[in-house]
DNA sequence: ATCCATTTGTCCGTATGTATC
DNA sequence: AGATACATACGGACAAATGGA
């Protein structure tokens, strides 16, 4: 931040058109990318940056949480801001296995049964798995964890009665695809998946530990039995700060 | 609003674990999600909504800057704050072409050239182009718009000499297709694309017309030409609130 | 075309809570 | 226990854009 401090005293002025705490946060910002801060590095505290920029704290709060909410950067209560960390790839394709995926990037995989609840199916979910609307769908909760730090956070449905017995054997077997499989799914593939970001909502931002504010990354999708029969809608929820996903080549 | 409004009255006190913000954004979410609101209704002016909560307006506030920033609302200075509309999906692929996607789905494409100048390869580009670090590459930033609305910011980088009469190319025919193959290309294809998510910079909310501290969804791809050949490294920036990617199906 | 009330946008200052060191 | 540092909320002031009178 050195680089930018003796340049700056002036030049943050009110009424300039864009507000003063963007142009704080895009400066903060081309400070990391021109690598002068290393990951894990901590910035100066929000009162020395307050005085630095010549503002008030409140007004490089602003830009710290904008910064903060990809990840460029992570406060910490009583410890101090830090320049945030790289993004784990996840492969998104027709077989996307969450377990392979984060074995194969050295990471120690692990899903943790939130919930599971037989519930009326919704025009969307029905549509999804081609069955009528309000017929009763398996509602299932999952948290991924990588490394024991929550990467991914699912709500999947599953068409009634052929699954009903999933619940006990993914708490059983502690991963989707050998729960699939003891429910007769020999193998299965992705149809579609539809990508959006958004903010997390308080109590997904709870169960991903993440603070609030943080974007999520939302991919809905279909996974398909090997006889293309419509097996499981799902939406999974992943911190966009922690996550980058990856489409294509020969997955 | 109203059925929240009787019951929220007391319910909204501080130090109850989740910041009082948080659980006013997601009451109004929850709002417009039950189908109270439909997609441009007016919400109440931010005073009513302090009141109604029973919290000063700034609290509101930063409650409804959580749900512009992925598009759930949409605020106008002088006016006032309403419900946000759908997304556009963009089909993601091994063949996306932008131009057919728009028109496809009911929309006039269009691009403009924002700026081309030759630059030196970073090592990202250079890695992805397979050519060595430092060469000359040429640096195209186009802005795509949908119905005269900007809906995606791309920056792309093209080996030299091949490419040299890109721009003149593009300028002529205002599309990235026809193009390159006026250099040559008679057919390309997407080989990986990696999809993050962050807040916008200033500049590029500037340039997609979006308000400052809106969700943009990164994708950052390869493309290569029949022979397999390296022929274009791109990022393209998505506005969140206007765009959906989807991957897969027969694309 | 002008004025004016309304409404959102930005910034400051203050107070207090809470986690870390 | 005390100092430090970030988190949340309140209140005030003014700017800027809108929209109706």
């Amino acid at each position: 931040m050195t680089g930018a401090t003796e340049t700056t005293a002036e030049s943050f002025e009110r009424g300039g058109g864009i507000a003063v705490w963007r142009r704080i946060a895009d400066a903060i910002e081309a400070e990391i990318a021109a690598g002068n801060m290393a990951q894990g590095d901590k910035l100066p505290t929000e009162a020395t940056l307050a005085q630095r920029f010549g503002v008030n704290r409140h007004t490089v709060r602003r830009a710290l949480a904008a910064l903060a909410a990809d990840g460029a950067v992570e406060s910490t209560r009583g410890s101090g801001t830090f320049v945030g960390s790289a993004r784990i790839p996840y492969p998104i394709g027709p077989s996307t296995r969450f377990s392979a995926i984060m074995t194969a990037e050295g990471h120690v995989a692990g899903a943790e049964l939130i919930g599971a609840e037989t519930v009326a199916a919704s025009r969307v979910v029905a549509e999804a798995l081609e069955i009528e609307e309000g017929a009763p769908v398996l509602q299932v909760k999952l948290k991924r964890l990588s490394d024991g730090m929550p990467v991914s956070l699912g709500t999947s449905f599953l068409p009634l009665p052929r699954f009903a017995g999933f619940p006990e054997a993914l708490r059983a077997q502690g991963a989707v695809t050998p729960a699939l499989k003891a429910c007769g799914v020999q193998d299965y593939s992705r149809r579609e998946t539809r990508i959006s970001a958004r903010l997390a909502t308080g109590a997904e931002a709870a169960t991903l530990q993440l603070e609030a504010e943080r974007i999520v990354l939302m991919a809905t999708g279909l996974n398909v039995d090997d006889a293309g029969v419509p097996i499981q809608f799902t939406e999974a929820l992943f911190a966009a700060s922690r996550i980058e996903l990856v489409v294509g080549s020969g997955l």
